[in-house]
DNA sequence: AAAGATTATTCAATAAATTGAGTATAAGAT
DNA sequence: ATCTTATACTCAATTTATTGAATAATCTTT
């Protein structure tokens, strides 16, 4: 389980509030964290407080006059040892569980049109995702060669951001194609459902 | 949670033991249905009961003479059409948890050769991965225009891995030079681990 | 003949994730 | 003045996933 070191590894470069950072793993906009890691408000809020509790994180009471109260956490020395331990060992190839593809791959048992509409909703979303991503590299690393080590490091997760959508536009536009085209074979003359 | 259905989406055009299922969602081999979907051979066992008891699935004994016997299970109606059902849902986007990239993102902590190393390793698991999926493609989808609809579809979830894997081997092109290189204004010259 | 690998499956403890409700402050909109 | 939205966080029930141990038959290797 990595959610303990993916909430160390922002901290570590950029003490938040459990609200800030649920924020930056869950949308696509602030901070493209959630790209790489997802997870839910109350998982950070729960973790946060096993990490304080460990000593890892400590947090800060900060008053606001605007707006409710809030607590600032950040990484301890203890905590930051640690991430750099957990960075060093071996790790698995991320595993993938993606409910569009299993639904592509039972595809026959339903209408054509269902799977070519989910497509085209699918395809834009990612456009769109590429679209921001593209956005925050021309925003803030206009000058890869002069980015700090911090920001080089994230620059490098956008990317890899930016090659996944690719991967999926390019992919979208081959298999569209497939989809549309009905084959003189394939007894499927008027868009039955079954095989 | 799609797990009953992703293993529903798979006995539906191939009945198959929990042993079988468990490989083809584990290994990157067989079936290559992993790519889209991971599960434990204990979660399957599980899931494979449950639906029995739904009715969605009904299993057969088949009593074997050089191994030890086994239960096939095969989609019932029912099964079918929750599945189907389930296939005309709104769904999600993918979410992903990748931990080399949570890694990567903290990458200023440790040294640029813990990084690099990871990297190499990665970048060569996926090279395999796609020589995999190559493999069978050219093995069992040679010809795209005369596959049946089934095929056609578990062809398309096929080239989906074969994009992703070719994204993330054009990523690793772009960023290990980024890595490799020492900038004279990084005030980094002698590869110790701290920003 | 014994040891290890492969096929085939079950059980149980623990950890993690999801879902849903709920509390509270304050700003802005109708 | 009330409604909605945003900020900020907590608690609890349920479901899922992970981890580890077992069982048992057969085949292969030493």
């Amino acid at each position: 389980m990595s959610l303990p070191y993916a909430i160390l590894s922002i901290l570590v470069s950029a003490p938040s509030s459990g609200y800030d950072l649920a924020k930056r793993f869950n949308s696509s906009v602030e901070g493209s964290v959630g790209f790489f890691w997802s997870a839910s408000f109350q998982q950070i809020y729960r973790e946060l407080n096993r990490l304080e509790a460990k000593a890892w994180l400590q947090a800060e009471a900060v008053q606001q006059e605007n707006r409710p109260d809030k607590r600032i956490y950040a990484v301890t020395a203890l905590g930051k040892q640690q991430l750099c331990q957990w960075i060093a060992e071996v790790e698995e190839m991320a595993s993938i569980k993606d409910e569009l593809l299993v639904k592509l791959y039972a595809g026959h048992l339903v209408s054509r049109q269902t799977i070519v509409t989910k497509l085209e909703v699918h395809r834009q979303q990612h456009q769109q995702r590429l679209a921001i991503y593209q956005e925050i590299k021309s925003l803030y690393f206009k000058n890869p060669q002069a980015l700090s080590k911090t920001h080089q490091f994230q620059y490098m997760t956008l990317l890899r951001g930016i090659h996944y959508e690719t991967g999926w536009l390019a992919w979208f536009d081959e298999i569209m194609p497939l989809l549309q085209v009905t084959h003189p074979d394939s007894a499927d003359l008027f868009g039955r459902s079954q095989n």
